[in-house]
DNA sequence: GCGTGATAGTTGAACACTCAACTAAAGCGG
DNA sequence: CCGCTTTAGTTGAGTGTTCAACTATCACGC
């Protein structure tokens, strides 16, 4: 293979070092509030926010992961354990009978309610707090297009 | 506690999920061709990376993880396996009896070498190319904000 | 209707990360 | 020097994630 690599020059360099250690940095933190202050992962209140936001509070299975940004088993795994904790009833689909439909119970939606003013203060504080209003229009074009092309 | 909650507005609510979605998207796929491609996950990946700038490929555990962005715990999980991969080894550290130095085998860095321009060239694909330079600059210096204030 | 390939979701094993508890050595105040 | 606190690093248990294999159902062409 003789195809030359496209090395990052300093500039990017920087740039790739800086967004790396702050993504991780601002995710770990707020992994570790909701963690602490909710008990759970940020990828499960994650869910629990998509599913409450659903009509009736109810999602097909792959909805859910599509829309939670989770693998179908990663998905799996979770609500298995949302289930375990009373957050969430697994249904079968009526049209579709290799469907699952998860449904947010009202435990479930009630402990949303309880982790979220402290979730949007994290991050309000961790993330634009620190920036200015152009900034934040700026990371808002950024990420769309990044996940535009990722998707 | 009477303190109102200073929910997100429309628009932040938009750019907070779409950084959300578009980080999340990256790592993820970065992950999995680094995985796919050279056999190690991203953290372990950084490790080395860090190791093979660091004067005479060794440094400190504290350092290693201070820089790689792990806790110290993760690091000497990672640590350990990375050595019984042969790509990283532990001396004891002549100034301070309690320490421990990481040093990049020789094996440890051929890994390296033959995993970084494949990942290069995802970061350039994923990342930069997607971008325009104006964003590009903007992206480091609001990851250069959030990095500082989470520090 | 009937095979054939796609789709929905689950499962278990291997791996990674977190948290708290632990050992050992260093630093420091008196 | 001697306690006491701090720092360095490790460990194990518990939890979460990935990957590939699997079951079950659906959709479609014939």
């Amino acid at each position: 293979m003789l195809v030359m690599t496209r090395w990052l020059d300093p500039d990017e360099q920087r740039t790739w070092r800086a967004f790396l250690t702050a993504s991780r940095a601002l995710m770990d933190t707020l992994d570790r509030e909701l963690q602490r202050d909710a008990g759970m992962p940020h990828a499960y209140y994650e869910i629990l926010v998509r599913l409450s936001e659903a009509p009736d509070r109810r999602l097909r299975m792959s909805e859910l992961a599509e829309s939670s940004g989770s693998s179908r088993s990663r998905l799996s795994h979770a609500v298995a354990r949302l289930e375990a904790a009373g957050w969430v009833r697994r249904e079968d689909c009526p049209t579709d009978r290799r469907g699952q439909i998860a449904h947010l119970t009202d435990e479930g939606f009630a402990k949303l309610a309880a982790a979220a003013p402290g979730h949007v203060e994290g991050v309000r504080r961790h993330l634009f707090d620190p920036l200015s209003p152009a900034q934040v229009e700026q990371l808002r074009r950024i990420s769309e297009v990044l996940a535009e092309r990722l998707r």
